[in-house]
Order: structure tokens, then sequence, then C-alpha cells
DNA sequence: AGCACGCCGACT
DNA sequence: GTCGGCGTGCTC
């Protein structure tokens, strides 16, 4: 019989916690046990055994309380899922076992007050006692039941409250207890409960020719791959599809767990599965009473388990004992990513990983598949079914890469653009289709230069080179908006020699419209969008149709109805992406994603052209592929230049490990949240690289960085993608 | 997170 | 001179 058990608690602590065995226990504690022990001066919380063993820590231990349960809570296999989080999302092991419990399950201690009736005052009391002594006889409704000291807060206004009340305590005033919290009451929710019998299996429609062809489908991809995306319009009979899985799942004696974004777990489509499975099938939602989670909780790890569990993101946490089917419905959904508090995890990413942990077969299903899912498909990492229906002939969205330069080299430019953007868009013009063109650059052509000796024009203020704007005949500078005349000799040589260099998309658009003069070119920028009517003008007419082609900087992203648009072209990848305006390329994802998968609602093919000057660019190939992660970084800081500095010093230690992977700072849309403000850095990791490596030299450059006293009451957080 | 300890400013 | 605000560090 071990002495020592480690334990992990519910709180954002790295780490496990060794306390000793109780010795009088009647139970046999074992891993995955729930136990409740103190923590801190009085605090007691429900933690989880991970570690029985017999090493004697180098510190005196407390003992656990109590052993809530002889059988575990959390199983093996739950506790590596734990872990994957943790390393995964770069949070604390506490964080995961937070969000993966039903708050039932993991009661803590709250300190409660009681006044002491017969109690007389001696001395006089302080103005704060006095309002926390009224506070507490005011409210003596219910006799031995105390007052907690956030309800006490409330009342008095005080802002802290612990110190009065520990005076209050050594006079003899009040009496505190230690109290676990008491369960709120519920409303039952009415789970329609049909009989075994009657439900199950009852009324599960026949498949169609297709539907059938898909499932086998299905079943052929899952020979070679753990991992199926299912791609079908809305109401193409997915979900009929979904169930005979389901049921040949439950038929081989497999758990299926089937996950959809909160807002679609709606009653309708709950019942219709209830239908099927009948009481065979437990919900696990949000919005259920915690009661009804624990239940769920406890029945799946237990006596009877669900076959079946329909279940919103937090349902990857249950514990399932012989799961063979994990279905994403809706796989695209962004509501399956959590984003506060942490972990920050994905529920369809962290959904795969659970599957291929108990050996189980997934299926992703969306009408509009998400882009990284479509590339996992596209390049054989997940098998790809379609289902076919309304509209024949659907085809993918797909991304080319287009190499600017050896086209040059062949002289097949005209212009900015490559032969087959061209082309493409010719096409999408003849479909009556509308194409968007992207260039993260205003004005003209962003260099003048002079073909004698080089000149450029450079804005007298700021070190940056003027941007040439022909509609206004001028040169502006893009950081301080200072205008400057257009020189017609070179200031330097006195050359006739000047000339414009690159594109912005005002040159763009008059090249363009040279090409075709048929086509109805808009251009969006700031220049063109100076006044909010024009800018609703812009969007009107490109709604209405009454535009083929848009031309624009990334503001393009923001409004727009995509529904006509079977083209995107980023005419130069490489510059878009580079820093220092990194955003921009967050944005041209956003948009080659709306585009992308747009493409199963309509005929049409959404299609998007990447020209780039640079096909090996790592940055440039990795947004094709995606084969990469996303690592958030938050720094927080009262202090705006503090965190300014933070950033910057931040930014350069990491770039001395991960060079151009990492990008930033930045400046959030949301800068400050209760006065703190926010900077972000991004970190981009190869699929290939381990997130556990990566996650130790991030916590070595974080130590590393807050040790400086300057930075000392600094928040870093992460975030992965 | 939650709490204690320790150090500085505005009040009796 | 004390009260109480917050910054800093530890919790098995």
């Amino acid at each position: 019989m071990p002495h020592y058990a480690d334990v992990i608690l519910p709180l954002p602590l790295q780490g496990v916690f060794t306390y000793a065995l109780p010795s009088d226990s009647e139970m046999q504690v074992q891993v995955g046990c729930r136990v409740i022990v103190p923590f801190g001066v009085r605090k007691f919380y429900t933690a989880i055994v991970v570690r029985l063993h017999d090493e004697v820590p180098p510190y005196p231990t407390k003992t656990i309380s109590e052993v809530t349960e002889a059988a575990p809570s959390v199983l093996p296999g739950q506790l590596r899922l734990w872990q994957w989080v943790s390393d995964y999302y770069l949070c604390s092991i506490g964080d995961v076992f937070k969000a993966a419990l039903p708050s039932g399950l993991k009661l803590e201690s709250e300190s409660t007050v009681l006044p002491n009736e017969d109690w007389k005052a001696e001395t006089s009391l302080t103005s704060g006692e006095e309002k926390v002594w009224q506070a507490l006889a005011g409210k003596r409704s219910r006799k031995d039941v105390g007052q907690t000291l956030a309800s006490l807060q409330k009342a008095t206004g005080l802002k802290t409250i612990l110190p009065i009340v520990k005076s209050l305590l050594e006079k003899g005033a009040v009496s505190m207890k230690e109290e676990f919290r008491r369960s709120r009451k519920h409303k039952p929710v009415e789970q329609p409960q049909l009989s075994t019998q009657e439900g199950y299996m009852g009324e599960a429609a026949s498949l169609s020719d297709v539907q059938r062809r898909a499932m086998d489908d299905i079943k052929n991809q899952w020979l070679t791959h753990n991992v199926c995306l299912l791609h079908g319009v809305t109401s193409s009979g997915k979900t009929e599809i979904y169930i005979h899985l389901m049921q040949e799942a439950i038929r081989e004696g497999k758990q299926v767990l089937f996950m959809l974004p909160e807002i679609v777990l709606t009653t309708q489509l709950t019942e219709r599965l209830r239908r099927v499975f009948g009481d065979r099938m437990g919900v696990y939602h949000s919005r259920y009473p915690d009661k009804d989670r624990v239940e769920l909780y406890q029945k799946m790890l237990f006596d009877a388990p669900y076959d079946i569990v329909v279940g919103v993101r937090s349902s990857i946490f249950l514990p399932f004992q012989r799961l063979g089917l994990v279905i994403v419905d809706e796989e695209h959904e962004t509501s399956f990513k959590q984003q506060e508090p942490a972990p920050r995890y994905h529920a369809r990413n962290t959904a795969l990983v659970l599957a291929a942990e108990a050996g189980a077969k997934a299926l992703l299903g969306s009408a509009t598949p998400s882009l990284e899912s479509y590339h996992n498909a596209l390049t054989g990492k997940y098998g790809l079914v379609t289902l076919k229906t309304r509209y024949a002939g659907l085809s993918l969205p797909d991304i080319e890469v287009i190499d600017a330069q050896e086209m040059q080299r062949k002289k097949m430019m005209n212009g900015i653009f490559s032969p087959q953007l061209l082309a493409h868009i010719r096409k999408a013009l003849e479909q009556k289709q509308q194409v968007i063109l992207f260039q993260n650059r205003r004005g003209y052509a962003p260099v003048l230069e002079c073909h004698l000796c080089g000149w450029t024009p450079r804005c007298q203020s700021c070190d940056v080179s003027l941007t040439v704007h022909r509609g206004f005949r001028q040169m502006v500078c893009h950081y301080c908006g200072k205008t400057y005349d257009i020189p017609s000799v070179c200031p330097n040589c006195e050359s006739h020699s000047l000339s414009s260099r690159g594109y912005g998309t005002e040159r763009i658009e008059e090249q363009l419209q040279s090409i075709l003069p048929e086509a109805r070119i808009a251009r969006m920028d700031l220049d063109t969008t100076r006044s909010r009517q024009n800018y609703e003008q812009i969007l009107h007419d490109f709604e209405q149709g009454k535009t083929d082609i848009l031309i624009g900087t990334q503001m393009v992203t923001k409004g727009l109805d995509f529904d006509r648009v079977s083209l995107v072209g980023i005419l130069s990848a490489d510059t878009m992406l580079s820093q220092p305006d990194f955003r921009s390329y967050e944005r041209a994802f956003q948009l080659m994603e709306q585009v992308a998968g747009r493409a199963g609602r309509k005929e049409a093919v959404g299609h998007v052209v990447l020209q780039t000057r640079d096909a090996g660019n790592t940055i440039v190939r990795q947004v094709v592929t995606h084969d990469y992660d996303v690592v958030f970084i938050y720094l927080k800081h009262r202090d705006e230049q503090v965190v300014e500095n933070l950033a910057s010093d931040f930014s350069a230690l990491l770039r001395q490990v991960f060079g151009e992977r990492v990008l930033g700072p930045d400046t959030p849309s949301v800068s400050r949240v209760q006065l703190m403000h926010i900077r972000k850095l991004i970190l981009k990791v190869e699929l290939t690289a381990s997130m556990s490596a990566v996650r130790q030299r991030l916590t070595a450059i974080q130590g590393q960085v807050l040790a400086l006293p300057r930075y000392r009451s600094a928040q870093v957080f992460y975030d992965v993608d």
C-alpha cells in the first residue's frame, strides 16, 4: 500500500501536488480517483489522483481529507487526453481538469461567516466592522447558514472583506466555516424518454442510392484513413448517413460520440435522433443543468453507459470506454474553438486525437468545410466523400500558386497579371461570376525610381519611400500622409529617367481596364472610400452585380457578399505576407477561406489564385498547404509603454530561436481589456514539430523576459489555433 | 485562483 | 502614526 498520491487540482497551476494518503481510510485509492484535499490556509478542493508512490517528498505533506469514491472518476485514456490538451494548447492540466468535469464533480470549498448571537461588544467596532456586522445581522433568515465572503462583499460594498472578518473573529463576534458550495436548484429539463423497444432503431429511414453509395465510400475510406471528410450540402441527407453509421457502430458494441456546435444542437435534431436511438442515447449540452451533466458523466463511467452521446464541445472529455466512432457535424464551425477561459482547445481537433487514442474512426461533416480539413482531404491525410445531390459536378475549391518570376522570365506577364490569372478572370466573367483581386497596396505605384542613379523619393519626416498616386498627381507618405509633387527630373542626377516601379491598386485598375475594356471594374481602398457614402456605394454595386471585378486592399474582406464570387486573385502574395504588416496575411487567409469554403453551395467552383515572385517562400507555401500551427502569444500590462517594450524584447528573443516563424508584435483590435494593455505575437510551428518542445522553449523565453524587474507584473498567455 | 505578507499614501 | 491599497510569491 503506497503512502503518497500525486494529484491535480482544478487551478491554473503547473504540475502536481503530493499528499499523504489517509492511513485509516477504508477505501483503496486508485489512479483517477476523486479526493478532497486541503490547499493553502483554508481551502478544500476536489483533486484527481494521477500517481501513487512511496517517494518521500522533500517538504511536509498534508493528508488527503476524504476519498470521494473507490472507483476512478477519470479513466487512464482521459488522463492521457488531458495531458495532450495541456501540452498542445499550452495551459496547465488543472485548467483542463476544470473544463473536463461538470462542476458537480469538482466541489470546492467556500468560506462562510456566522455571527455569534450572544456576543456583546466590549470595544467599539470600526466602521468597516460595523458594516459587516450589520450585513450579517440583517440576514438572519437561516440560523446555521453563514454568508459567503463574496455575498458580504456585495452587501457592504467594501473592497477588502477578509481582514475585517478576521478582526471580528479575533473579537469573538463571528465564527467562520469552510463549506462546500450548495448545488443550485435546477428546473428539470424534460428529456423525451421512449422505451427501448419502441424507440431503438425504430424509424431510421432507408438510404437513397446516393446516400448508400456515400456511406459505402466512407467505409472504404476508413479502410485506409482514420478520418474521413463528408462534404455534402445542407439537406443532402448527411444526417441519415450519420444515423446508419451510428447504428452499425453500436451493433458492433461500440460507442459513438456525435458532436455538434452549440447553436446547432437543437431539439429538432435531438428529437429525431431520440426517435431512432431512444434511451441508448444521451445528450450532453451546456444549457442543461449541471445535475444532468453529472448524471450523464456517472452513467458513462459505471453501470450501463450510453451507446451514443450527442454533445457539444466539452463532450470530448466524457469517459468513453469503448469508443468506436466520432462524428463532428458542421466541422467548419468556429465555435468548436474555445476562446475563453483556458483551455483554449479546438474540440474538433481534440476529438480527432480522442478518436485516434481510442482506435475509433472519425467522420467530419460539412456543407462548407474548413479550408484546413479540405486541404487534409485533398492531400490524402483524410479520406474524402462528396455527397452529390442537387448540384451535379461539384468540385473542390483549390489554391493555385503561380510563380510570377518564372512567368516574367518567359516574358508571359501582362503587367502584373500572369496568363493563368487572366484566363481565370475571363472565364469567370463569361460565366457571369464575380472576381476579387487583392493587393495590399493602395496608390499607383509604391516606388518612383530613377533608372540612371537609382534615386527614390523618401518622406522627410518618416523613414519610408513615397507612394505615387497618379489620380492626385502626387506622391504620398502612407505613414504620416504628407504629400509631395512628382518631380519631372531626377533631383539627384537631373536625368529624365524617372519611372514607377511596383503596383498599387490604382495602377492595377488602370492596367486591367486596358486589358479587359468591357469589364466593369471597381476599386476599394482608402482612397476610394474616404466617405461612408462612397464605401457603401461600392459595396452596393458589387452586391447588385453591377461590378464584375473588385480590386482592393485588405478592406475588401469586410462586409462583402461573396455569393457570386468564384475567383480570388492574390496579386503579390510574397509582399503581402511579409512583415511588418502581417495582419494582411490573416485577412487574406480569411478571404480565401470564405471563397473556397463557399464552393459547396453553388454550382460554381471557388478558385484562389496566388501569384508570387518567390514560389519557394516558406510563408507562401505554408499558406497554401496550411501545414503549420499558429500560436498566438498575448502580453498584458497596465502600462502601455511597458507592454510595448516587453513585446519587442519578447519577439526579439523568440526570433533568436524561431527565426522567421515569428510575426509581430501587433496591437490587437481590442487592445485594452480591464485596464490592461495588450500586444500580440504570432509564432508559426510546423506540424511536424513537437508542441511540447516548443512549449519548453516558450516557457524558457518567458521566464527569461519576466525575470527582468521592469516586466515583473506582466501577464503572458498562449492561444494555439 | 486565492490568500498572506510586506511595503507605500491618505486619513484620524 | 494607523488603515488599507496593491504588488509579489507560494500553495503539496
